[in-house]
RNA sequence: GGGCGGGUAGCUCAGCUGGAUAGAGUGUCGGCCUCCGAAGCCGAAGGUCAUGGGUUCGAAUCCCAUCUCGCCCA
């Protein structure tokens, strides 16, 4: 890449003029390289003499110029070399740097925008989990979204990927669940019921109570036992949540039981661990781990006096069993509301001798839903929410996935309802989505014409010399560390404004410059944008699917 | 009361390890299709980066305090 090319020679010009006792090496990795904000202040910027000024004692103008002296060695990148400001050493790049890009797309062809940085290591992405009590609800489809975004980033950086889905099956809520769908079997057949008070009120536990008769008649009227209730609960509302997850096209390497864990003995495991290591005690007939041994305010109950464990537990369980399956780094993706939990899991691994700087917890803040202009509250047990299926079926896949990973975790998310629905208003997605289009577009118009595309070594290159052409080969040239970052640091928003500069680069240029233009535009020029055109389809195409967007050919 | 996250244009939000004159989309206003797709482009207006201190060559960014919104825990 361009830039770490341009930041070898940065550093080796460093460590001359250390060398050569113009200065010390007490800057070093403290100064950096970027691109500037603004045209005219060069293709990158280092504050070099700057850092080195206060360290040196020096007038940071001095040590620039000695640096540019040192930079202008080289001819191979450098077209141009500037001081400016408080003491910047602007660095313009000749335009064959730049140029040269699309060989490196073609070379790279679907590949163009991947590294190797997470070669050999196995990460476990942890996400949605939710338990089987309703239909996914938009923040769960926010998790689901963020998730896969984040699998799919560290697949394109080398990362090998495994999607887990951790849910629970039993418990209060489950038997809540099963009185629920007994209530409404009992109600459709006219028999008298008792609704639960803190029952799910939703109109899908009318549909499974349906199902349930289709299926065995009136033969659990006299049912005591919730258990079938239960069962058939969770084996269809089961089914509805895959199917929801397939349709935005999420696929989990496994489904993880907590069940599992207390059936397997790993429950107890830990609570005997802990008392060997004497971080276990008993008060007030309840089981206390002893969390203030690892920085906490207070200790922190794990079995309570009915003998049940509280959440921390089977938590920190299902981290150790995922220590001992062998990955190399754990991401779970939770909603801002599981946080209490995330300081106690991490010290029960710690306490267990594991190391919890691998376990990396990305908490997204919840969705907010807005219906013509007013907020719509959502609860499960309400059913006062729109569910991703829902969803799905008034925007689509595309649609709902770009919005969904749109803001960074740490942000609130407006859904605006309305907005999204209206097929008129302009939306981000098909903007970018439409650039994609257009490009094919132009190709299929070079076929119609009996021109045929040449490969990148067949043009000159250097005939792409408008300020727009060079504006998008630099863009081009952003991408791959752009994936990088949005995958080093979890977020895949980043990658979706990658896109629509992208997008905006490529309508404008297409406004001002013909590709296509027998009369007005040289056969070789087209030659050479044909090959700038093919490049670009590539980038949209390789950015679109990277984040599970399609990249139509024609809308 | 404690913990976490947010407060940047009318609205929704970017702004990465501190950098030069603050960014996008949308909305508002004004232009652009005899021309490869107008789901597009160009231009204009719009800001005390919640507030007050501090750190330094330099702060939306880091530190402290306060206000405020959301979530969680007692």
């Amino acid at each position: 890449m361009i830039i770490n090319n341009l930041q070898d020679l940065l550093d080796a010009c460093f460590k001359q003029g250390v060398d050569e006792g113009k200065w010390s090496d007490k800057a070093a990795g403290k100064y950096s390289l970027e691109v500037p904000k603004r045209e005219g202040q060069g293709d990158y910027s280092t504050n070099m003499a700057m850092v080195m000024a206060g360290m040196e004692k020096k007038n940071p103008r001095e040590i620039a110029s000695a640096l540019v002296e040192l930079l202008s060695v080289d001819d191979s990148m450098i077209e141009k070399l500037e001081i400016a400001g408080p003491g910047f050493v602007n660095i313009f790049l000749k335009q064959k740097v730049w140029q040269d890009v699309l060989h490196s797309v073609y070379a790279a062809g679907t590949d163009f925008g991947k590294s190797t940085i997470g070669k050999g290591k196995n990460v476990m992405v942890e996400f949605v989990s939710a338990n089987p009590t309703g239909p996914l609800s938009i923040g769960h489809g926010r998790q689901a979204i963020l998730g896969d975004a984040i699998a799919r980033l560290l697949e394109a950086t080398g990362y090998s990927v495994y999607r887990e889905y951790y849910f629970n099956d039993a418990g209060r809520q489950m038997r809540v669940l099963g009185q629920s769908t007994q209530a409404r079997y009992l109600e459709l057949q006219g028999e008298k019921f008792e609704f639960p008070e803190d029952g799910y009120q939703g109109e899908y536990i009318r549909d499974i109570a349906k199902e349930l008769f289709n299926e065995k008649g009136d033969s659990l009227i006299g049912q005591s036992d919730v258990l079938p209730f239960t069962e058939k609960a969770v084996e269809l509302i089961f089914a509805d949540i895959s199917s929801t997850l397939t349709r935005m096209g999420i696929e989990f390497d496994n489904y993880y039981n907590e069940h599992s864990l207390y059936d397997e003995g790993h429950i107890d495991s830990v609570v005997q661990e802990l008392r060997d290591k004497g971080l276990v005690y008993e008060k007030d007939d309840a089981v206390w781990f002893e969390t203030t041994k690892f920085g906490h305010e207070k200790d922190r109950v794990i079995i309570k006096k009915t003998g049940e464990p509280t959440y921390r537990l089977p938590d920190i369980a299902y981290h150790r069993e995922k220590f001992k399956r062998g990955f190399d780094w754990m991401v779970d993706v939770f909603g801002s509301d599981h946080i209490a939990t995330v300081p106690d899991v991490m010290a029960g691994l710690e306490a267990l001798g594991y190391d919890s700087n691998k376990v990396t917890v990305v908490l997204h803040q919840f969705v907010t839903l807005t219906r013509k202009g007013k907020q719509v509250k959502m609860s499960t047990r309400k059913a006062t929410f729109v569910t991703v299926d829902e969803l799905l079926d008034i925007v689509g896949a595309d649609v709902a996935r770009f919005y969904l990973m749109m803001r960074k975790a740490d942000s609130q998310l407006e859904f605006d309802l309305d907005l999204a629905t209206s097929e008129e208003k302009e939306n981000p997605v098909y903007y970018v989505q439409y650039g994609h289009a257009r490009l094919c577009s132009i190709l299929r118009k070079a076929l119609e014409l009996g021109i045929t595309v040449p490969g990148v070594k067949e043009v000159d290159l250097t005939l792409l010399q408008e300020p727009e052409e060079i504006q998008l080969l630099k863009r081009i040239a952003s991408y791959p560390g752009v994936i990088e970052s949005a995958a080093r640091d979890l977020a895949p928003h980043r990658a979706i404004f990658f896109l629509m500069e992208l997008a905006g680069d490529w309508h404008s240029y297409y406004n001002k410059h013909k590709v296509i233009d027998p009369e007005n535009v040289e056969q070789s020029v087209t030659d050479a944008r044909l090959c700038l055109v093919t490049a670009l389809q590539q980038v949209f195409k390789n950015g679109l699917e990277l984040l599970g967007l399609t990249a139509p050919e024609k809308m």
